[in-house]
DNA sequence: TGAGTTAGAATGGCACCACCCGTC
DNA sequence: GACGGGTGGTGCCATTCTAACTCA
């Protein structure tokens, strides 16, 4: 299964979700990692650490492929909407994470009118605010409200992530208290992308 | 005088830095935003209320810029290193906000290094998490010891800056209850580029 | 038991009656709202939030009509003085509410006038103003003088309502300061038809 | 100059804006007022007291309208799409007045789409709580971010104008005390429309 | 008829409490 | 395991304005 992480801006959690689901997909089968990013996130983050799968750049990814059952890339922020009909056609599954921010919200409605009909893609809530905060519901219910296909649950704000990235580990290995607690998350979005 | 906010990745609060250092250099002198930004954040957040100052974009920027005192630029992302002189020269101060996490103090460092010497320049660490967490000063002194100019103060994480941003108004107007505590990180840092 | 919310014309809280006599009977009994007002207006309501009752269609309502204790039809307004008979026939309890000003107390009054003799309706003061002024009991002794069966109580006019039916929910639970009051004038309501 | 005032619903202050305008139209010259409303409300209103202008129905309006120099109609309730056309042909000048609560406004909207291109109508927002509420300016801003031509100012809620529905008059002859400020927002109305 | 008084509704402000993240 | 602090919720006070009553 190929899955594409995109991202229509920074500072929104793109490289964390592309670790933590090739991390949680690893489990099950030999999982790459493409790092797309022009800033290299995912490398300086596997750069710190050991990482339970392979990381590669896009060049080397053609030749890579073939070895592996799941590749999860890491896209480039800001792509272009010509860009967005190949970037759907060369993956299985497109996963689109923002935060709940009202800013990042109208940048990413702006960017999915020019999503093509019946496109496989997903919005997924990223670094939602503890529970007292109700960001995390009003936003699925905003997107869900405009007609958009988000996955009902979050990925929520916890530090241990920040801490996991300087380890250059994923924050199951952290051994951060709530690394247990946040990697639940992750898992709940690997069961609903492994199932499709 | 001419402050550019310089991002060198999205989602580290360029906007709300720049809206806020204009709201408070517009207590003094007549002041105007020019939105930069190809997501046009800022106009963003002025269209949803009213701002106590100006707003325009960066082609009318010329011809509006001799009416005011203080101008505050929003640039866009990821500058191009060859844009960096241009815009050093083309302003009186340059800020460059980021979070405390380490991805994306590397990306800073990186952008740097291509950062001429004595460039009057200053690094804000922006949504800083509150105060159990020593994010904020580890942060600063791990920039400090790698020779870069950084404000010695901080912009703490508030909810209440994505309430302001949904009203279309600056925090200290939010009427939220930590909109005023907000504010006083600005007015710290406005403090400190009036000095300047 | 089958009540019957019937308006003469509009905005006289038709809609928001259906909703919370509903909203009281199912606290005792599974209840089904049957939506037959042309704008759709209970459905617009369920249809932001959660109501505590089943909402249906007049098509649907023959069929779902078995499964439940208590029905509480919106009717639409206007109905031709033929439908009368049969809209008495068809329900338990009629209720026709209607504000307390002079021009919905004549058009009421016309309309009685197809009324057949003994039949089971009560007239229900909706949407009254507030203590000071008298509108509702003058209007109560009105309609009492012209010899018809008015509820000696009413229901007032709050801001609450508007704001829950923005909710989807009712007044008891839009979290509203005057949302406990409002309900008891639905509550007094709602003993009333049930103890018939 | 003929003025149609069109209500997609009942209980919005229809009657009482035609009455309104109408007798501050006739200040100025001979004005007419064709009762259209199948509850014959306007009727009702004249036949309790004395207008200071006249009133027909739609069927003697033909005959009646060469004499009168401002003409103002007050239609039935619910038009049809496909009379639409026709209205916004019929007159120089169309209005639709409206409650500021959410069931109204997308009543509202939901009719306004099969609105023509250019028509010129305009929404009065009508009967809006006193001034501590703020529903009747978020009301405004509503209909304006949705794209559609609002007047900037409402007629605010008073029992004055049911109290003058009662005697037959005005609210400006009605002897209430608050009368005089009530006429004051349809003075407001009256010169925007005798401007145009 | 006009002015002062009182009751009640609606918004905004502030203080208090519960919950949970994050550090020690 | 304990403490500090942000976030949300509830309840209370102050303000403003309508609407009715009373007095001159």
């Amino acid at each position: 299964m190929i899955v594409t992480i995109l991202g229509f801006k920074g500072g929104i959690g793109k490289t964390t979700t592309a670790v933590h689901l090739a991390a949680y997909l690893s489990q099950y089968d030999k999982t790459l990692i493409v790092d797309g990013d022009p800033n290299r996130s995912a490398s300086s983050w596997a750069g710190r650490g050991k990482l339970p799968c392979d990381l590669c750049d896009e060049q080397s990814a053609i030749k890579l492929a073939k070895s592996y059952e799941h590749i999860v890339i890491d896209t480039k922020a800001r792509p272009e909407p010509e860009d967005l009909e190949a970037l759907l056609k060369g993956c299985d599954k497109l996963i689109l994470p923002t935060t709940p921010d009202a800013l990042a919200l109208d940048a990413l409605i702006l960017m999915l009118k020019a999503m093509p009909q019946g496109a496989n893609y997903n919005i997924l809530l990223n670094i939602v605010p503890p529970k007292p905060s109700k960001m995390g519901e009003e936003a699925i219910k905003f997107l869900e409200d405009a007609g958009l296909q988000v996955y009902p649950f979050v990925i929520r704000r916890f530090t241990a992530y920040q801490r996991a990235a300087l380890k250059g580990v994923t924050v199951y290995e952290s051994g951060d208290r709530m690394g247990k607690i946040a990697w639940s998350d992750y898992q709940r979005l690997g069961r609903e992308v492994l199932n499709v």
